[in-house]
DNA sequence: TATTGTTATACTCTATAACTATA
DNA sequence: TATAGTTATAGAGTATAACAATA
């Protein structure tokens, strides 16, 4: 019975969850960016979007819940959001500039944090990398 | 550029986060069971509590949200519920045997579908261990 | 008629505040 | 008066359904 005393995965990932939030909330706020703010920056960071129906897939959100946070981030510049020339009914999705250096500045705080975070265990790169695996 | 790429640690654990309580759901709903009733029975599994107030802390819940928990669990005889002699104000809770026997066949089954999703990845062993630091 | 995006609405979850009963 | 539990209410967050524009 000894072996098999740890918490359930879905608890102890829940409780990583919060935690890792909470971490990141300061740092998203002095960025005055919301979570989902930051999501799609992130999401961007890569490459355009065509169509905001796609990107709300790619993040797992619903389309309608997504645009309030693109209203709010085309409003401050940090998005484009143009319909598409070639069917106007869709919208180009992409990074301005100022766009993109705040989705990185962002992302550079949130990792050194996480670094913080990870370096108090043993099997970093082997949980990463776990991670990666199971989440994909 | 190549090594810095990968999601952030939130992303990643929100991910695998949705997909562990996609895997719970239908074995929770099969015994009759919701997440947070399963939450309860496994938090009073190792003893009973001292009041609902102290439970509701340990598992990170409100105590108001706890109430229609405890309501269902003890109506359907999992649970017991019963003022304490010594203050009538609080309540002590406890597993009844059916509540044990429940606790314990919802957790295998859970365990055995954790067990087919950790099978995928290498490093099994560290990967539990450093989460369970983690999330301590 | 079908599809993209938007708005309006409803629903779920959670927390806050008011209440009761004991002390 | 203070505390445990309960109930009532309100607030987020999210999803569903209706709508407008374009194809």
């Amino acid at each position: 019975m000894a072996e098999n005393e740890r918490p359930d995965l879905g608890a102890m990932v829940m409780r990583l969850g919060r935690r890792l939030l909470a971490m990141e909330q300061p740092i998203l706020e002095q960025h005055g960016v919301t979570m989902w703010g930051y999501v799609v920056l992130t999401a961007l960071r890569d490459g355009p979007a065509r169509a905001q129906a796609s990107l709300a897939a790619a993040i797992n959100a619903d389309k309608t819940r997504l645009i309030p946070v693109l209203d709010d981030l085309q409003k401050r510049g940090l998005i484009e959001r143009d319909p598409d020339p070639a069917d106007r009914r869709v919208r180009l999705l992409g990074l301005t500039p100022e766009g993109r250096r705040l989705q990185q500045a962002v992302q550079a705080e949130i990792r050194a944090a996480e670094e913080i975070m990870l370096s108090k265990i043993k099997d970093q790169a082997a949980f990463v990398r776990a991670l990666g695996e199971l989440s994909a």
